[in-house]
Formats: C-alpha cells, sequence, structure tokens
DNA sequence: GCGACAG
DNA sequence: ATCTTGTCGC
C-alpha cells in the first residue's frame, strides 16, 4: 500500500526530534470517523538481540469475522535510543515500511504506545497517523503522562486520563481483574470510537487482538533472525 | 533540585 | 523493549 516519504529524517537528534514533533502535533486531527471501521491493522515492534535492528509488525484484523486478512514484518537498523516521549524516532520508519507491505487498506491503525496522551500531544500512534493521513489509535499498557483514578476490576469500566486539565485519553479495563490500558486518539477520530475498537477487538485477551497478533508476529521474526 | 518516564 | 519458569489467584 501506498505510504507518504515522512516529512522529516529519523536520523536525528534529540532536539530537533522534538521540533518534529511540536510541528507535526499541529497537524493532529480529533473527528469523527467516517465510516465504522472493518478493517484494522494491528502494529508492534521488538529487537533484535544485539539490539540493532527493530522489528515491525502489521497484522491486518477483519473486524467482522474476527480474522487475520494478511500480515507482514519489516526491519530497519535503530538509529535512535530509547527516551520516554520519542519513541517514534525508533520505531517509526520499521512501522511505515511494515505498513507499505500492506496489499489491503485498513480503515484504521491501532498501536502499541500512546496517540495524544503525550507530553507534546503526539505519540508514536498520532504521529504515524499524520505521516499516513489515516485514522489512529492508541493502546499503551502503561501510562506516560497525566493522572487518573483506577478503574474498577470489571470489564469495559474505565475513568478519564488528565493531563495539564485535559482529557487526553480513557484509562480502561478490557477483561474482568487485569490491568488497564490506556487509550487515546491517535489521528482522525474520537475517543468514543477508539474506545470502542479496542474493546471490540478485546475478545480473549487484554491487548486488543490485532496488536497482540503483530507482538507475536515479530517475536517470531526476532527468534529466527538470531 | 528531585522524581517520573510509552516500548 | 529485554533478561526468564514456575507459580499463585480469579
Amino acid at each position: 500500500m501506498k505510504i507518504p516519504r515522512p516529512p522529516h529524517n529519523w536520523r536525528i537528534g534529540y532536539r530537533q526530534a522534538v521540533v518534529v514533533q511540536k510541528k507535526l502535533a499541529l497537524q493532529v486531527r480529533e473527528t469523527s470517523l467516517e465510516v465504522e471501521p472493518r478493517f484494522a491493522a494491528g502494529i508492534d515492534a521488538a529487537y533484535s538481540k544485539d539490539g540493532s535492528k527493530c522489528i515491525a509488525g502489521v497484522v491486518l484484523w477483519d473486524l467482522k469475522t474476527m480474522d487475520d486478512i494478511e500480515h507482514h514484518t519489516a526491519v530497519t537498523e535503530v538509529g535512535f535510543p530509547y527516551i520516554p516521549g520519542l519513541l517514534t524516532f525508533r520505531e517509526g520508519q520499521a512501522m511505515l515500511a511494515a505498513l507499505r507491505n500492506l496489499k489491503n487498506r485498513p480503515d484504521i491503525l491501532l498501536f502499541d504506545g500512546q496517540g495524544i496522551a503525550h507530553p507534546r500531544g503526539i505519540g508514536i500512534a498520532s504521529h504515524i497517523g499524520v505521516i499516513t493521513g489515516m485514522p489512529s489509535v492508541g493502546c499503551a499498557k502503561s501510562r506516560l503522562v497525566g493522572s487518573f483514578v483506577m478503574p474498577g476490576e470489571k470489564k469495559r469500566s474505565k475513568s478519564p486520563l488528565l493531563y495539564r486539565k485535559e482529557r487526553v485519553g480513557t484509562v480502561l479495563r478490557t477483561r474482568d481483574h487485569v490491568k488497564p490500558v490506556f487509550v487515546s486518539i491517535g489521528h482522525l477520530i474520537d475517543l468514543d470510537a477508539a474506545e470502542k475498537l479496542v474493546l471490540d477487538c478485546a475478545i480473549k485477551y487484554r491487548l486488543p487482538e490485532p496488536i497482540r497478533l503483530a507482538h507475536q508476529l515479530v517475536a517470531l521474526e526476532k527468534a529466527e533472525g538470531s
């Protein structure tokens, strides 16, 4: 599938990365979904044993038949250290490459990380959403920024994630008695639709199936390439 | 100045 | 993320 080239270089310094984020953050849009999504692409990444390469995986999930339509991986050289708030500069390049391998166009992108629940309002889900111009959602396993009260123990219990007096996401319980996930809009979607997508995909486990499968995919790729 | 800190 | 097996709890 056709994916635009990033409007910036991936191998840049910390200072420049922050400048890039501030610029792209102005393009993030919260809107209602055009149509009900049917195909969601789950994206995740892993690293080669020596940590020199980033392995990204994408799984195109059919929300209707609850099936894996197609999946691919892509590998790139890691050219940026892990710095909270700058994760995109470590995995973004590989993720875009993996998305280019898709034959079918997803209705929406689901990321293992934050959307706008980020210091500068542009976590990996929002960043890739802006570059691709596609609707996207962030579903992180832990908090980056913001405060909240722990939601109830039952599935679907939730509480708002607040940051600087603003609502940036939802702490959502996807299964009874399991740690909640942190959902935030990425781009071109609203929080209600983002929450619904995550719940609709979290059928058997805590994480949405597309993300869980993408995680297994890169884990296998990692094992082979060693 | 002291913590917090996606993956 | 990654190093790693069994084990306690719903």
